[in-house]
Formats: structure tokens, sequence, C-alpha cells
DNA sequence: ATCGCGACTTGATAAATATCAAGCCGCGGG
DNA sequence: CCCGCGGCTTGATATTTATCAAGTCGCGAT
């Protein structure tokens, strides 16, 4: 694998504050794959055998049951996803498949559980990495259960505006059809949603979004810090 | 605090492999308090400063944002709350309140993290404790995003009725009220939901409930481990 | 015993969301 | 250039869930 993808996964906080070697140890037993578009990367049910990263790429996470599935998160990069059912050697809860040609590191769950044993900071950097996680599930269950569709959606067009440097305008990240499972609604729901914003200032063109009255949007999102702040 | 209850919490998984000296020193710190029903114990927002074990009674831990409530939890004894904060450092994103009389165990929550740095057994612990919260959060929203309320309601049913030996009968654990909370409905739609049971079999008398038809139930609540089996 | 409160149920209605069915529109392939 | 497909929107309708308003029931306190 390329030494600057090397780099990059050794910025995660997962792995920064590892021994060298022992991150050394990881990435040779790892390998790095690209998948084009649409991709089932994992099944739930399936037992854990990869902790996978998102090098590059956008990749879904999915859940199916009762002839319905429904999106439980997008994950961008740089950051990995089924660290939890690695840890515990446990079946997927969720599959995941790429939105768009992606580049996956993939490292055997057991040499993860391995230096697990032996490497105390590892096993720090991992408490952190799932307490973050943890949180992100509990906020992701606040904004469903608190919050109408439109409510969300006004929500994260904020916090998609903010991350992609306020500037009154943003780019949806992905197609509307994934965006409406994210947001936990139809897709034509979604549309319905952006018709009810429409007098709060946001104006819709294909994935061009423009926020022309924040201070109305915000009166109508109420932003909360415990649910939208991805830092807390 | 009772040898007694302290050999209780030295038998949970999080506090089981830990060193003798180090479990001495936390439950040095640590105090044990009693408190009556419907104490609220902490507030969301505020910051984490004690790991929270309920020793016996009943906790329900919920959530607030835009002038609606939710039941995100309820916690039984033995067994930890807000441990993802207190690793963080970070605030609360949810509030507890005792349902009924409880005696809960406070651990402040810098000497949960001074452990942390130096009792590695310990860190793996922690580690296998948040994949399973994590993974219980995951289960929940899988919960709430693909099944209707009746659905929810009947395989809580199927759940508790494990629980409670499968004897065709079981007893509720909570007033309706609090069920409906936890189950994503209002008091009203639990009343529905139990309506709606009733032709696949399930009386209910107060809070003793009777399953008389388990195989149609199942087939109605479609159970699924991936959501249901508390063990994976 | 009676009162009154609180928990629960039931009915009527409203709001939110999903589903079904067209229709529009832009874009790539023929 | 035109066709046709896929993504999106829009409208009509159904389903699900919430809200509001009585009403019932049991139980503890007076």
């Amino acid at each position: 694998m390329r030494q600057e993808d090397q780099q990059d996964v050794r910025t995660l906080p997962l792995f920064a504050g590892m021994d060298a070697v022992n991150f050394a140890d990881l990435m040779r037993v790892a390998y790095l794959q690209t998948f084009p578009p649409q991709v089932q990367l994992i099944t739930e049910g399936e037992t854990a055998d990869f902790l996978h990263v998102v090098v590059e790429g956008m990749v879904e996470l999915f859940a199916q049951a009762n002839g319905r599935e429904t999106t439980m998160a997008v994950v961008r990069p740089v950051s990995t996803f089924i660290l939890a059912a690695v840890l515990k050697d446990a079946p997927y809860l969720m599959s995941a498949r790429t939105l768009e040609k992606s580049r996956i590191l993939l490292i055997p769950a057991e040499d993860i559980r391995a230096v697990m044993e032996r490497d105390a900071d590892f096993d720090r950097a991992i408490i952190l990495e799932l307490a973050s996680c943890y949180r992100a599930v509990v906020k992701a269950q606040k904004d469903l259960k608190l919050r109408s569709g439109a409510e969300r959606l006004a929500n994260y067009l904020l916090r998609q505006h903010d991350v992609q440097g306020s500037s009154g305008r943003l780019t949806l990240e992905t197609d509307k059809r994934t965006l409406a499972g994210r947001l936990g609604m139809t897709p034509e729901n979604l549309s319905r949603a952006f018709g009810t914003l429409r007098p709060y200032g946001v104006v819709v063109n294909g994935a061009e979004i423009e926020l022309s009255n924040l201070k109305d949007l915000e009166i109508l999102a109420k932003p909360d810090p415990l649910i939208d702040d991805p830092a807390i």
C-alpha cells in the first residue's frame, strides 16, 4: 500500500498514539482494496473478519429486517467502521456498501484483537473511539425521536453549511435518495421537506443548496449542541 | 457500603477482571446512595462527574429537545450508565431519573479515568462494555426504524417472556406509561397496540400478560437475533 | 364508605409519514 | 438528434402515530 495512505491512517485518533512497531505489524497484514460504487462490503449477521477503514470514497451502513431497509450512517474518509463487532468477535449488526468508488483498508480482526492485548495506548485510543461512536448513535437516536423530518433536514443543512465553510451555500454530498435514507424518510418526503424549508430561505438547485436566511432557518431548526455538535 | 453490594458490583464484567487493589481504590472513593422514586439523578448537558452503577431499583434514561421528551433506555441492576461521557470527560447526552426506590453507586469520574491509565485489564473490560453498549443502541435504532409500534411491543413481550422463564405469562416491569416511552410511542398508542395483539393471543390483565398463542405472535413479531438477542 | 386522584382506556380528530401513480427533466447512448 | 432511463418532483390517497377529550376503574386517604 502507498506510504501516503499509511500516513493518513496513522493520523486517525485510533492509531495515532499506538506503538510504531504495532502499527507497522497491523499495516503489514492489512490490505488496501479499491471498490466500484454500489458494492456490498459486508452483510449483517456475518462474523467480523476485518476492521474496515475508509481511506477514500464513501460508504453507507444500512440494516434490514421485516422486509424493510434503512440507512444507519454514512462513513467518509478517513474513518473506521464496525469496530465494535471486531472487538467483540460478534456478528455485524449492519451491512455496508460503497456509495462511490472507494478505497478501503482491511485489517484482520484477529490482529486488531492481538494488538489490543499488548498495547495499552491502543486500548485507550479504542476506548475513546468507541465512546465517540456510542455518543454518535445516541445523538442520531435523539435526532430521530425528537424532531420531525423537516427539522432533521434543516439541522442537517446547517451542519453541512458549517462544515463546508459557512459561505451561505453548500453542496449535498450524496444523491437525494441516500440523503433521505440518512435522514430517516422516503425520497418523496425529502422533496416535500425541502418545500417546507423554502419559506426559510432554502433554495434548491439540484445538489446545490443556498441558505439565504440563516436566522429564520435556525429558528425553525433549533439546533442543539447535544445532538448536532460532532465535537462533544 | 455493604460488603454484599461490593460483591455485586465486582461481579459486573466491567469490574470482574480488574486488579484487586485498583478495585478497592475505586470502592474507597465511591459512595452508595439511596434515592426515592422519580428523582432526577443527572441532567443532560452537565459534565460527567460520576460513573453511576444501579445496584438496586430501576433508572430511566431520557432526553429532551424541542419541547419534547423521549425515553432512551431503562437500566436495571446491576449495571452502569453514562460510561461514555465519563470516559470522554464530556457532557451527558441523556438525563436520568429513578423509576422506583433505587440504590446507586457513584464513582468519581476522575478516579475511573485514573485507573484506566494504569490497569490494562480494566481497559479491556471497558472496551467490551462500550462495544456492548454501542451495539445495544444500534439494535434499539433498528427496532425503531424497521418496525411498527405493535411489532416493537410484540417483540418486547417475547423477549420478556423469555427472560421471565417462558411460562406463557409475564409481568410488565414498569407501569405502562414508562413502557410506552421505552417502546417509542404514546400511552394511548400502547393501549391500542395491545388491542392489535389481542387476536394473536395476548391477554392483558393490568401488568399481568398472558401469551396464549406464541406461534402466531411470533409470526407477527418476526423476532430477529440481530435486534432482539441481547447476547450478541 | 365515599371521595378523588391517577393510571389506563377509548373514541374522535389531526398531523406526520408512507405509498402509489404520474409526470418532468437532464443526460448518455444509439 | 431523438430515445429512454433514472432521479427527482408532485399529487392523491392510505397508514401510522399523535393529540385532545371523555370516560372507566381501582385504590388510598379521609
